[in-house]
DNA sequence: TGCCTGCCGTGATAAATATCACGGGATAGT
DNA sequence: ACTATCCCGTGATATTTATCACGGCAGGCA
């Protein structure tokens, strides 16, 4: 745990310590799951290191990508999501190779009356996500698909710290809840803008 | 307050009494504007009598609708928003004449160390308000405009209690941020299966 | 009465997106 | 070398939604 102080600096260091003590560690492969609303959750989940993609899912196999969590940021979701899903569904899913802090409920419970500087946490956690689930809404009710698709770039280089994206437009058009011909069709146009380049097996970001 | 004790059955008597004395209470007329983000906000509201809504804004006067608040309700977004936002913004609007509980900030922070009860209720809005983006996120992303209609007139009529909206099909393109036109054929649709019946100033509904 | 103003309905058309159908690389396995 | 698989690009077309243009109806008001 000491090794992951930096990522935590306003967190008192009694409270690190219970971090340690109570918490557990969770090394996870790239493309696992992690976890699923619908299912019961008794735990939260801290991602210490990787990158970890949110998003939702339909019945009909549709998808639609939330949000990242970076090292440091927790889970909204495994305080809030509880029995109460049915037909759709909230999806974690590692997309690199990833280390999870895993703390059971009842002991977050505590540290929030306990310990001040986990309650900013916690709220600043909570406002975070929601803004970014706000965020979102605006792109899919406000914006055109070649707009969503520079903010998806975006996003994504932003998350990966790289500029080039070994991603396939089917992916894209996945978490875009559009379709392969169409992402296709936009990043040529991208292409031509000079806004992109487009590799053997990726995307590489000119300027966006 | 004490006229409220039942919108709060899992709270403390403690904290309800301390809700009394150091909140104040608001009424306000329908059509108020309560709360806008990009606005620093330094108290929380919980509605007491009457309907709330949010709603989201852009640039170009675009509207789209989030979720409604109903008495007992605390609204997330006082917790959450900040000067974070820009270029758009979240309103909260009464719909109907409604009466508020207004609470400083730090006065609820002091509660949630306190009372184990407003941890819970703050937990719960959080998660409640979460869900209700998701599912909206749902209905933008997944669904078609016929759908999403059927969903905002369902939606409407549980938080009115009443299966005669007063509405004008212009407000309701707002809401979704559709056109009049469009709303206007697929309402026809509607009445053409048989599931609402266009009054002379209203919607009623039928079987949805 | 005549004139606004706000809302509605509807046809015609345009724009955005989805879907279908096809062929063409590249790569891995046998 | 042959085949299967996966991804890509692209034309043709369909569907969904937005936009434009018009006229009608009702209420308020000079």
């Amino acid at each position: 745990m000491d090794n992951y102080r930096h990522l935590f600096p306003d967190l008192e260091d009694a409270l690190l310590r219970e971090m340690k003590e109570k918490g557990h560690i969770l090394p996870v492969k790239a493309g696992d799951t992690l976890l699923q609303s619908g299912q019961h959750i008794r735990s939260t989940m801290i991602v210490l290191e990787g990158l970890v993609k949110l998003y939702r899912e339909n019945d009909e196999g549709g998808e639609f990508f939330m949000y990242h969590l970076h090292p440091g940021d927790g889970c909204a979701l495994s305080l809030i999501c509880d029995r109460t899903f049915r037909t759709s569904a909230v999806t974690a899913k590692a997309v690199t190779d990833a280390v999870l802090l895993v703390v059971p409920l009842d002991q977050t419970e505590n540290w929030m009356r306990q310990y001040r500087t986990w309650y900013h946490f916690v709220v600043g956690t909570y406002r975070k996500r929601y803004e970014e689930l706000l965020e979102t809404i605006d792109h899919i009710a406000f914006q055109n698909m070649d707009e969503r698709l520079e903010f998806y770039l975006r996003r994504h280089r932003q998350a990966l710290r790289t500029n080039v994206l070994e991603i396939t437009n089917t992916q894209i058009a996945q978490e875009l809840n559009s379709s392969r011909e169409v992402i296709s069709r936009l990043m040529k146009k991208l292409a031509e803008d000079g806004k992109v380049r487009l590799l053997k097996n990726g995307i590489e970001i000119l300027k966006l």
